[in-house]
RNA sequence: GCCUGGGUGGCGAAAUUGGUAGACGCACAGGACUUAAAAUCCUGGGUUCCGCAAGGGACGUACCGGUUCGAUUCCGGUCCUAGGCACCA
C-alpha cells in the first residue's frame, strides 16, 4: 500500500464535513474557550497565495491541538469582501462587484477546504453581506451618537485617475498605493472618526498586550505622543496672537522668526498690504503641489514673508512671521517658533532666507558644533534659564509661561482623526440622511440595513462624489431627506468582524452579550505585519468605543498577537507576477497533497520570519510523510524497548511544548527523529504508533486520520492529546563535556546527577585531557552538574 | 535621518534562564538492493593543518573590542540587510 494523498485527502475532508467534526460548541459549553483568529482575507480573483496557508496552517495546528486538550475552540474564516479591485473590475467589464466577489469567495473556499483546515462554516461571515453590514452601520450609529463620527471640510488625498479620495495609508510616496497614480491635496467634506479622543488609551493599553514589541513600538510611534509648551505670541502693533507648539521651550530665547502653515487661518488677516501678492502666490503654489512634489523638495525649503511681526512673550523681541509648507496645519497649532540654531529644518530655512541664527544651547561636553545643534545641553544667553541643563530649563520655561498666563504644558499626538468616507460604490452606505441645511440625521436602527442599490454604472462622477450620487431614486428618503452618498472604507467591516464571528447569525444584535462574555478576547490573533498600524489600531479603537457603550466587556480585542513572516520566491525576493516567482498552492497540492504543503510551510523555518520558497526542500517533507505512512502500515510489529519508549516520550514532550510555543519547525523535526529511529530498526511497536499519529494530526490531519483508521481506531480529531511521562522523556545517561581552559577536550558518559568527583576522575582518564594537563597544575575546577566539567590550569 | 527585526556550513535552519555550535531537512559524495534506472535503505561531511590510519592540533556563529573558567547567547562600537516612519516642531 502506498501513500496516496489524492485519495486520502478528499476522503477525510468529506468525512469531517459529514460528521461536523469541527463544530464549535455554543457559549453555554462547560469547556474552557479558546478563540484563535486569522486575519481574514480579501477574496481576490487571483485566488489563494502560498502566504495564506502559512498563517492558516499555523492557526489550524493550534486549533486542532487545543481541541485535543479539551478546549471549545472557535477558529472561523470569513471574507473582507468590500474593496476597490472588484469595483475597478466592474468599471472595465460592467460585471457587478457582488458577482465578482462571490465568485472569488467560492474559489477561496474550494482552495481552503482542499487544505483540510478545521473551520466551522457555521461561523463564516462576509463583510459585504447586508446581514453583516447592517451591524457595521449599527456600530457606526453608535459612534455617531457619541460624537465620534463627524463631517468636516478637510484637505484630502484626491486621486484624479481613480476619481476618489484616498486614506494616508493608501498613498505611498505621493502616489496611490493601487495603480501608482499621482495624488493631490484638495479640500472636501468628509466623514471623520475621532480616534484622536482615544490616543492616550490606545497608547497606554499597549503595555498590557502580549504583542510583538516591534508592533507595539510601531503603534506608539504612529500615535506619536510628545510633550511640550503651547505658547501665545502677541502680534506686534495689531491685535491678536499666534499660538505655537514646541517640545523645546528651553530654546525660546533662540527664536528668530515664526512660521505658519500656508493654510493657517490667520495668514490672510496678518499679511501686510505689500506682501499680499507674494503670500497669495505662495499659498496657491503650496495647495497645488502634490504630495510627491512636496517630498521631492524636502531638502529645499521655500516660504514667503507676511510682513507681520510677533513678540516673544519672554523678552518682547520682535520676530518676523513667515509661511512655509514645512509647517503642517494638521499637527500642533499649525504654527511654530523657529530656532534655527537648534532645529535642522529651521536652520535650513534660515539659510535659504538669510534669517538670523542665535545659539542658546551649548553641548554639555563643549564639543564644537558646526551649523545646527539639536541635542540637549546647557542653556546660554537665555535670561533666567541660563546655565540650566535642558530638562530643567524646559520645566522652568513652562512654569514661567503658565504663571504669566501666555502658555501651558501641552501633550501632542501625531495621530490624526480617521478619514472614514470614500467616494465609491462597493462599500457600506452610511446610515445617514441630510436635510436641506446639510445637517446629518441618523437612520433609525430598525430601518437598517441601508442596502446598496443595484446600479448600471460604477463610473465615479469625477466631481468627487460617489457613483451613488447618480441614483436619484435611492437618494430620496421620506420627509424630503437625502441619503448620504459616500460609503465607508474597507477597514470599517474589518474593525469588528472578530465580534461577529462569535455570534454570526444573530438577527437582533451584532452579537449577544453572552457570546461576547464567553469568547472575547481573542486568545491568539495571527496575521501579517503589514496591518501593524492600520487595521490593528482601528480594531482596538472600535473595541474601546464599544466598551464605553457597554456593548463589550473587554477593551482590548486581541490578547496575543503574532505575525507570520512573508514567504519569498525561490530567488529570495518578494513573490510577484512581474518577477515570475509566484508559487501557486493549488499546484503544490496537486503534486504532493495538502499535508505535504502544510508540513512544508511549517518546516521552512520560524513562523514569524521571512523565508524563501524551495521547491526541492518540499521533497524532503514529502519523503517524511511517506516514511511515516510506511512506518505505520508496513513495518512489522515488535515489543517496545526502553530506548523506543524514550524516543516516543521525548517526541511527545517536544511536539507538545513546541506547539504551545508556535515552534512548528522544530516540532516537525522531532517527529522526523521519531520516524527515523524506527525506520532504522526496521520494526515498530504498534502501541507506540498511536500517540505518534495523534501528534501528527494537527500538522498532517488527513494522513493522521488514515493511519489512525489503519490502526483500528476512530474519531482521531476528538481524541485527547497524548501525555508524556516526564521520567521517560529524560535521558538515563548523559554526555558531559570535559573542558580544559574552557575548550572541550573530551566527553564522559555518566548517570544523571553524577558527582563532581566521579566526573573529575573519569575526565583524568582521557588521553587528550591528560595531554592538555601535562606539566601544568589544576588551579580551579568548574563543575556544572549534568553539563560540563572545566579544568582551569595555571 | 529615526524606529524595529535579522546576519550561524554549499542552502533552509537548530542550540528556551552563558555550558559539547550545526539537531532536522535540502543539495552533494560513497555504499546496499536492481540486468539497469527510478524509488527505497545505510554511511559520510564546518574550514584547515599533521598522519597510511586510528587519531590529534589550530581556527570558526557579519566585523572589532570587553566581561567570564567558559560567549551564537551578556555589554560597547562598526558594517551589511529587510521592514516601517519620515519637514510631526
Amino acid at each position: 500500500m502506498a501513500y496516496a494523498p489524492k485519495t486520502i485527502e478528499p476522503k477525510w475532508q468529506s468525512f469531517w464535513e459529514k460528521n461536523q467534526t469541527f463544530r464549535t460548541e455554543p457559549p453555554s459549553s462547560k469547556k474552557p474557550k479558546y478563540y484563535i483568529l486569522d486575519m481574514f482575507p480579501y477574496p481576490s480573483s487571483s485566488g489563494l497565495h502560498v502566504g495564506h496557508p502559512e498563517g492558516y496552517t499555523a492557526t489550524d495546528i493550534l486549533a486542532r491541538y487545543k481541541r485535543a486538550r479539551g478546549f471549545n475552540v472557535l477558529h472561523p474564516m470569513g471574507w473582507d469582501a468590500f474593496g476597490l479591485p472588484a469595483e475597478q473590475y466592474a468599471l472595465q467589464t460592467g460585471v457587478h462587484p457582488a458577482v465578482t466577489t462571490s465568485k472569488a469567495i467560492e474559489t477561496f473556499k474550494r482552495q481552503l477546504s482542499s487544505l483540510g483546515f478545521s473551520y466551522d462554516s457555521n461561523h463564516e461571515i462576509s463583510t459585504c453581506d447586508p446581514q453583516y453590514y447592517r451591524w457595521t452601520q449599527f456600530l457606526f450609529l453608535k459612534l455617531f451618537e457619541r460624537g465620534l463620527a463627524y463631517q468636516k471640510e478637510v484637505p484630502v488625498n484626491w486621486c484624479p485617475a481613480l476619481k476618489t479620495v484616498l486614506a494616508n495609508e493608501e498613498v505611498v510616496d505621493g502616489k496611490s498605493e493601487r495603480g501608482g497614480h499621482p495624488v493631490f491635496r484638495m479640500p472636501m467634506k468628509q466623514w471623520m472618526l475621532k480616534i484622536t479622543d482615544y490616543a492616550e488609551r490606545l497608547l497606554q493599553d499597549l503595555d498590557r498586550l502580549d504583542w510583538p514589541e516591534s508592533t507595539k513600538e510601531l503603534q506608539r510611534n504612529w500615535i506619536g505622543k510628545s510633550e511640550g509648551l503651547e505658547c501665545r505670541f502677541q502680534l506686534d502693533g495689531g491685535s491678536g496672537e499666534i499660538e505655537i507648539f514646541t517640545t523645546r521651550p528651553d530654546t525660546i530665547f533662540g527664536a528668530t522668526y515664526l512660521v505658519l502653515a500656508p493654510e493657517h487661518p490667520l495668514v490672510g488677516a496678518i499679511t501686510s498690504a505689500q506682501q499680499q501678492a507674494a503670500i497669495a502666490d505662495y499659498q496657491k503654489q503650496a495647495s497645488q503641489k502634490s504630495e510627491l512634489a512636496r517630498q521631492d523638495q524636502s531638502k529645499q525649503k521655500t516660504g514667503a514673508f507676511t510682513g507681520a511681526y510677533a513678540l516673544n512673550p519672554f523678552n518682547q523681541q520682535k520676530l518676523p512671521i513667515w509661511i512655509s509648507d514645512y509647517v503642517m496645519m494638521g499637527y500642533g497649532t499649525g504654527a511654530i517658533m523657529a530656532v534655527p540654531a537648534h532645529d535642522q529644518r529651521d536652520y535650513d530655512f534660515a539659510q535659504a532666507y538669510q534669517l538670523p541664527i542665535k545659539t542658546v544651547v551649548k553641548p554639555a561636553d563643549h564639543a564644537p558644533s558646526e551649523g545646527c545643534f539639536a541635542g540637549e545641553g546647557v542653556s546660554v544667553d537665555s535670561d533666567f534659564i541660563s546655565g540650566m541643563p535642558t530638562t530643567q530649563a524646559i520645566t522652568a520655561v513652562i512654569q514661567r509661561a503658565e504663571k504669566e498666563g501666555f502658555g501651558r504644558r501641552k501633550v501632542q499626538y501625531k495621530l490624526r482623526d480617521w478619514l472614514f468616507s470614500r467616494q465609491r460604490y462597493w462599500g457600506e452606505p452610511f446610515p445617514i440622511l441630510h436635510d436641506d441645511s446639510g445637517a446629518s440625521i441618523p437612520v433609525a436602527y430598525e430601518q437598517l440595513p441601508v442596502t446598496l442599490p443595484d446600479v448600471q454604472s460604477y463610473e465615479p462622477s469625477g466631481t468627487g462624489e460617489s457613483p451613488l450620487a447618480a441614483i436619484t431614486e435611492w437618494i430620496q428618503a421620506p420627509g424630503g431627506l437625502k441619503r448620504e452618498t459616500d460609503t465607508m472604507p474597507g477597514s470599517a467591516g474589518s474593525s469588528w468582524y472578530f465580534l461577529r464571528y462569535i455570534d454570526p447569525r444573530n438577527s437582533g444584535a451584532p452579537f449577544s452579550a453572552e457570546a461576547e462574555k464567553y469568547w472575547m478576547p481573542v486568545d491568539l490573533y495571527l496575521g501579517g505585519p503589514e496591518h501593524a498600524v492600520g487595521h490593528l489600531l482601528y480594531a482596538r479603537f472600535w473595541t474601546k468605543v464599544l466598551f464605553d457603550c457597554g456593548l463589550v466587556t473587554h477593551d482590548e480585542p486581541f490578547q496575543k498577537l503574532v505575525h507570520q513572516g512573508m514567504i519569498l520566491g525561490e530567488d529570495g525576493e518578494k513573490m510577484s507576477k512581474s518577477r515570475g516567482n509566484v508559487i501557486n498552492p493549488d499546484s503544490v497540492v496537486e503534486q504532493y497533497g495538502a499535508d505535504t504543503l502544510r508540513l512544508y510551510e511549517m518546516f521552512m523555518g520560524p513562523l514569524d520570519r521571512d523565508k524563501p520558497w524551495d521547491t526541492k526542500a518540499i521533497e524532503g517533507v514529502f519523503r517524511f510523510a511517506q516514511r511515516a505512512f510506511r512506518l505505520v502500515t508496513e513495518l512489522p510489529d515488535a515489543e517496545a524497548s526502553d530506548a523506543d519508549l524514550k524516543v516516543l516520550h521525548k517526541m511527545i514532550k517536544k511536539v507538545t511544548e513546541d506547539i504551545e510555543g508556535l515552534r512548528f519547525n522544530t516540532a516537525i523535526s522531532a517527529m522526523m527523529v521519531f520516524v527515523n529511529h524506527f525506520t532504522k530498526n526496521e520494526k515498530r511497536p504498534r502501541a507506540l504508533m498511536l500517540p505518534f499519529v495523534q501528534c501528527l494530526q494537527p500538522f498532517a490531519p488527513h494522513l493522521a486520520e488514515e493511519l489512525w483508521e489503519f490502526l483500528g481506531q476512530t474519531q482521531l480529531s476528538r481524541t485527547p492529546w497524548p501525555v508524556f511521562d516526564a521520567a521517560l522523556a529524560k535521558d538515563d545517561h548523559l554526555t558531559i563535556a570535559i573542558q580544559v581552559m574552557g575548550k572541550t577536550r573530551g566527553t564522559v558518559e555518566v548517570e544523571p546527577g553524577a558527582s563532581q568527583d566521579a566526573v573529575h576522575k573519569a575526565a583524568l582518564e582521557i588521553p587528550t585531557v591528560q595531554n592538555q594537563l601535562a606539566g601544568k597544575t589544576i588551579k580551579k575546577v568548574i563543575f556544572v552538574p549534568n553539563r560540563i566539567l572545566n579544568l582551569v590550569v595555571g
